[in-house]
DNA sequence: ATAGGAGTTCCAGTCACTGGAAGGTCAAGC
DNA sequence: GCTTGACCTTCCAGTGACTGGAACTCCTAT
């Protein structure tokens, strides 16, 4: 199978899955045109590969992933690792962006947002306190 | 003002400091010997970047909201049209990450986390649909 | 005089792609 | 057989917002 339809199949961009080959991600054949010849194993990993990332994993983990995937022998204890690991990062990441939200909206309904040059949003951004204070 | 004693009191790296100038944010003056002298000025246009981007706002954001600071005849308007693009991104962002945090959350607590190999995380980004489904 | 802690510039690297140029390959239609 | 157009290839550069490091100068204290 080309590149194009793998693309199609696994949901990412020609561009992407070539990257991945680049990283070592994955190791498709070529034919004797010098075009990328996929297996159904290539497919597989990019398909991981696909789901992992939209589950936000990065590259290592994903390289991590894989390997846990590949290895008959694995604890399930180390995939629960980098998962429970990466949860942790979403939650604290969901929320400063929850308290930059709440900031935010304060300001938006604060703000007249007419012709008038009067504005509490760069008014805050002017004085609020800030890690240097 | 020496770039160190500012870089304290706006929060922020020299470094960053000196990448805001290359990128025109601040233009403070220079001293004999070559040393960045700042101004009042350009003090507060770092406090007001350093706030602004805590807020999350991208270095573009920030070079409009400062010339709408710098503008006595702005429009309020403007200010907050800024404000609530931003506002509607971080919203979405966090709905993102919230589908991810429950999508994780299943899988680490579906997962034994012991030393047998059987894993329902693994399973999952094995088949789980996708984009590509 | 020297040691250290400032400051300076410039270049390279981060992360995970993405765009674009320049060129080779293949299948279809004339 | 030739062209057209869609596909494929490689390689290089750019993204955002810094950050690290090298190599250098400058200032202050001992």
């Amino acid at each position: 199978m080309n590149i194009g339809e793998v693309a199609k199949q696994a949901g990412l961009p020609p561009k992407t899955i070539r990257y991945y080959e680049d990283i070592g991600l994955i190791t498709p054949l070529r034919d004797a045109n010098g075009y990328r010849s996929f297996r159904d194993s290539d497919m597989h990993k990019l398909a991981f590969l696909a789901r992992s990332r939209a589950l936000g994993f990065t590259i290592e983990d994903c390289r991590n992933l894989l390997a846990l995937w590949d290895d008959q022998d694995r604890a399930s204890a180390d995939v629960r690792a980098i998962a429970q690991e990466h949860l942790a990062q979403i939650e604290s990441k969901i929320a400063d962006l929850q308290a930059i939200r709440d900031t935010l909206s304060n300001l938006v309904h604060a703000c007249a947002g007419d012709h008038r040059p009067d504005c509490p949003i760069l008014n805050t951004l002017e004085t609020m306190p800030s890690k240097a204070d």
